[in-house]
DNA sequence: ACCATAATGATAATGAACAGCCATTGCCTT
DNA sequence: AAGGCAATGGCTGTTCATTATCATTATGGT
């Protein structure tokens, strides 16, 4: 039987009111701030189930831990900040990719990954 | 001093020989066949050496070790097959992203990552 | 050819992300 | 309100890619 803790609404509350992918830890941060006895392992568990039940989706980059973020999002792509190392949501044109596709090739998914420096940190050295 | 060893030489070759980004145990595999004692050690050494002066760059893939291709290639996006895991090139238009970058964002690098089935894979079932 | 030493290869050690364990807590049905 | 049991939290264990270690091999300047 699956309950509502507060554990579990701290972490759905998180996502409701953010607007960018989340890592693991930043999930535990914020979660931490109201309740602070929050446990990694709860966070892992919890993203776990939120990701089963297709209330959350993954955005995985190389070589970082994934981020997540609310399923359902019209389609978008990512930028990934090297400075502060958050990842933002950009608006996304879906049809770029028909035409380049070599013959005998099966499309699933795309990935697009913008790398480079945010609003916040175009302006800081480093 | 660097010094010229089979070892080192076999590596450049597999890359010579190839037209898609190779990962470690692949880069292993195929020196294996030349040079049959050539240890996995060695072979994360000599990536390291080449990607260190340039010959090689890192294809990085989300939640997989890094793939590696010869440096100064004309740009191109990658294509990896979900059934053999293997990492393919496709041609790039780069010109796709100009306009999508919100204000003051600072645009350093992209990469496009394509996923679904090989040509080899996408008769086959699983 | 000689030999200092760079490089190799087998394996142990490391580091990071995450899962398992288990005593304790607290949700929820009755 | 009470107790069965899902969930938690602190921890250890696991997994996997990569690096360190070290005795041995082999390259290249002499």
């Amino acid at each position: 039987m699956k309950r509502t803790t507060n554990q579990r609404k701290a972490i759905r509350d998180v996502f409701s009111q953010t607007d960018r992918p989340l890592s693991t830890e930043e999930v535990h941060a914020a979660a931490q701030r109201h309740l602070p006895r929050i446990g990694i392992a709860t966070v892992y568990r919890t993203l776990k189930l939120l990701l089963g039940e297709g209330w959350l989706t993954a955005v995985r980059l190389p070589g970082e831990p994934p981020r997540y973020e609310l399923a359902g999002k019209p389609h978008h792509h990512h930028f990934h900040c090297r400075a502060c190392g958050r990842v933002y949501e950009v608006p996304g044109n879906a049809e770029l990719l028909d035409s380049i596709l070599p013959a005998g090739f099966t499309l699933d998914s795309h990935d697009l990954m913008l790398c480079g420096r945010c609003a916040q940190c175009s302006g800081r050295p480093g």
